[in-house]
DNA sequence: CTGAACTATTTTATACTTAAAATAATTTCC
DNA sequence: GGAAATTATTTTAAGTATAAAATAGTTCAG
């Protein structure tokens, strides 16, 4: 099993917080948490049941949602991750026979990833037991507390992009 | 800069999914969209104004949180990471000069890590620009909704923890 | 056309992260 | 008191991640 403990009673990072912090930091560590704890979940499990990765389940699905296929730096700002990551990944899934690229026409610089036939099967495995692992982690929230947590974290969002960085330039 | 768009209108993981996914598999993409938008910002900022990195923003906050110091598995239960992830952060804090470490009395297997004077002097120096950081991105809540998102964020992290790791030893 | 600016991707160097095995110390229980 | 189980940490190997520089192709102003 895994070194990391997952007891019930943990004593996180959110936990140690002060009762004096700022409600907004406070707000910060406990989303982390949620988030930490959930993508944990979803590794662990992932690894368990089908010897597999977050980055490369999660590669997987952006392609199965994007039948045209995506190029390396849309697939960067879907996930999130930095461009350069991209190039490792996808190397990996291409040498495992579940991603192919097809180069551009157009362009010469980019290429369009999707999946293979194999690749799309073991996706369509692994996609409903996903769905059940984070149905069953949110099982404790009613229809109504989730519709609230996601229009609240759409707010988030919104904040988020809007002031983002907005302490760069101070002195310019 | 960085090689990551920042841009407002975002094309995202979560605004990726579909119409018809099921609400537990939106909120769950939503919250990650979230968490990594402001870890991204705050890993930005760290290396920009100070030239540090998250991790060991972290692991110095959770040592000043703790003054009478916390051992290794503490400091991986409060981090959430993996216990051998510590020691090579550890490692490289001492080295800095940051982190100091005292081997335990009656435990000869375990030792606790604190704050050098130097490290303390960092981490007073950057928690009030962190702190500015937070309460910026989360300027477009307010305080009623940062303390409703707060509490159904604690009914999420209980859920999780309640629920997680059952889809183990089905066949068992 | 032509070269400057921009865009897409890869490469590089370094750091971070995990899971699992190894090491070492402590506790437990007979 | 000593073997077995547990606990704390480190080590190992592989993968994931970033930022920044390099490479290569495209666009666009003049």
């Amino acid at each position: 099993m895994s070194e990391v403990r997952q007891n019930p009673a943990a004593n996180d990072r959110e936990t140690a917080t002060h009762r004096d912090d700022k409600l907004e930091l406070r707000l910060w560590l406990r989303l982390l948490t949620c988030s930490s704890l959930i993508e944990r979940n979803v590794r662990t499990a992932l690894r368990a049941r089908f010897g597999t990765t977050l980055p490369r389940f999660d590669l997987l699905a952006q392609l199965d949602r994007a039948p045209d296929g995506l190029t390396m730096s849309e697939l960067s700002a879907r996930m999130m991750v930095s461009n350069g990551n991209i190039t490792g990944l996808a190397d990996r899934l291409i040498e495992e026979g579940l991603v192919k690229r097809t180069p551009s026409a157009r362009d010469r610089r980019s290429a369009h990833l999707s999946l293979t036939p194999s690749g799309k099967r073991a996706f369509d495995e692994m996609t409903p037991e996903h769905e059940a692992w984070i149905d069953t982690m949110m099982a404790g929230l009613s229809r109504q507390e989730m519709q609230q947590l996601f229009g609240l974290l759409g707010k988030l969002k919104t904040s988020v992009l809007q002031n983002a960085g907005s302490h760069e330039g101070e002195d310019s």
